[in-house]
DNA sequence: CGAGAACGACAACCATGTTGTCTATCTGGA
DNA sequence: TCCAGATAGACAACATGGTTGTCGTTCTCG
């Protein structure tokens, strides 16, 4: 026995026996809602980490979900009805979050001189600085993950999800769970 | 060029050559951010198809949330404050989500005849009927992403996955997004 | 025995979604 | 040319799932 972590985690027993820095072994019959709650938690925990680590940058009111709607208003979402396809969610949500954004200063709106119903929308400078730091933030994890399982199997893992889920419009419709504080919860 | 897709996933164009039912070769450079969203989608695709199917099968009241917490009392969370520590959830959000399945008849609560504080939580056979489906639903969605990219691939993505995300408590407060439908959005 | 911790409950609130409805504007075919 | 129908964006109402703060009751331990 080198080094045994045995944590209940739900609905099984998770066992993982480490036994090296990069060696290890499952000892549990992994099952399909495993699966998902792996693939949730490695979510939750790159998510998490890079919300901290932008809030401790000084934007603390910005969550992922908010920098991917500005990705895709970078990305040529010109208008509100667009980014609501783009993001797959509601005209309504996707016009909340245009709010959200315009008022604190990501976005600005401007009227479309070819199409009197749309509003035009633009990233700000202040926008585009949060989203370059947001993706800096997010090589930084990726990076420390390719330390921690090798970089040639996090490429397999990425090429394999990549084929599962594949190239489905990737909702963001994350709502705030995304960036909740997980620090101090009254237990 | 064989079958070509090209799909523009919101930040960042996310190419996928298609070469034959099981080959394929990433040409875009992963970044961070894409590896964050292709763990969601993965997580999404599970959790989506699986309460479908949970609904398909008469359970249309049930989201993996519920699921999940009927599996943490299954597991030995007698009360309210027990669960809510295995959840990683505040002890109220706890007590909404016991209200609910003890309103839908999968879990009885009663009092503790040690703890006048207490009330002991209990699953029924209802409750369980509905745990026996969802597992069999996972079940049932792995074998599918096993058949396409191959048993050992996919034990090596969860040996990956597990060493990354580690054994920490997974949260699994995933709330509406989880389980919500869909199928036709306004467009 | 009494201070403090733990349990469960209530109320108020927040964030993100949804539907339904409405008006203004654009567009394409008779 | 003109009107039917689609589209853009807005408002209101509501659902879900979470949070904090507070409070009374009950345990537990020094």
């Amino acid at each position: 026995m080198i080094d045994n972590q045995v944590v209940d985690v739900q609905h099984s027993v998770n066992l993982v026996v480490i036994l090296g820095p990069l060696s290890y072994c499952r000892l549990m019959v992994r099952t399909g809602a495993d699966l998902a709650l792996l693939l949730l938690g490695g979510f939750r925990q790159l998510a998490d980490a890079a919300s901290a680590e932008l809030s401790r940058r000084g934007y603390d009111d910005v969550r992922p979900a908010h920098d991917f709607a500005m990705r895709a208003i970078a990305a040529g979402a010109g208008n509100a009805s667009e980014l609501a396809r783009r993001l797959a969610v509601s005209k309504q949500a996707a016009a909340k979050t245009i709010a959200l954004l315009q008022e604190r200063g990501y976005v600005v709106r401007a009227d479309d001189p070819h199409d009197a119903r749309r509003k035009l929308l633009q990233v700000t400078a202040l926008g585009l600085e949060v989203m370059r730091q947001g993706e800096a933030i997010f090589e930084e994890l990726r990076r420390e993950w390719e330390q921690r399982i090798g970089a040639e199997e996090l490429a397999r893992l990425e090429a394999s999800l990549a084929v599962l889920v594949g190239p489905s419009p990737v909702r963001l419709d994350a709502p705030g769970w995304v960036a909740q504080d997980l620090g101090d919860m009254p237990r």
